[in-house]
DNA sequence: AAAATACTTGCATAGTTCCGCAAACATGCT
DNA sequence: AGCATGTTTGCGGAACTATGCAAGTATTTT
């Protein structure tokens, strides 16, 4: 049932892949978050023009906003016509969390079965 | 076994609570998430010194690297002596990923459920 | 008490991020 | 073609962040 072979470098590699920091880069600003909420409540994906509304953040500045989301992942874009609609990817970004919790107990799981560790 | 009477801005409020700016702050910082590793695959607390081994920044700026994530509720720390010993709070970090996740899959649960929204 | 050890904090600096504005770009309409 | 609409991008400035160094605090050792 548990991998007592695993190493502390390989287990650390093993989370490290979950912990990418360009996710929480996008997800580290408050108006960004405040777009995600938006966007997980909306009951269709939205323009950026109809994003725009919910933070008192210029138009271009929400633009931004929004590709960076949609760069790590967060969101997904569909251009129609000169319209851009955003929606949250919340299979990507719900999976990504839970994986990452996945892997953090994994790592409490091998270190608790195991005795000790050499010093690095 | 639905919930339609929730309105769009409580579930937005709702899921609000579960974006802290915070917690992400303290994660989109690249060597901080090596500490965070560092400290996943550790098989007990690390004082401040050893932490500092693993990411070539200087001992002072890991102190604060550590003590940022403790304040974000990533990593607890203990006091013995004149060394402080951090270890990640696995328990309040994966739980509070997996409560996103799930705040994040109720709000599409609610938004299929439902026709439409009227805009904002 | 003095010295050593472990950590934290003030400060200056280099780099980064967020922002609004204006211009550019892309698409649709007449 | 010309104009309107929706979005993106270049630019410069203000604010913020990470960092190393040096000085400071706390605790143990001698």
């Amino acid at each position: 049932m548990n991998e007592p072979h695993t190493r502390p470098d390989d287990r650390r590699t093993a989370l490290a892949e979950h912990l990418r920091p360009e996710l929480f880069r996008a997800l580290c600003d408050s108006n960004r978050l405040t777009l995600v909420a938006r966007l997980a409540t909306a009951s269709r994906p939205l323009t950026v023009t109809e994003a725009s509304t919910c933070c008192g953040v210029h138009l271009s500045g929400v633009s931004r906003h929004l590709s960076m989301l949609r760069d790590a992942g967060v969101l997904k874009a569909t251009k129609q016509g000169r319209e851009v609609r955003y929606e949250l990817d919340c299979d990507a970004l719900a999976g990504a969390l839970r994986e990452l919790a996945d892997a953090l107990d994994a790592c409490r799981a091998v270190c608790c079965a195991q005795t000790e560790e050499t010093g690095t």
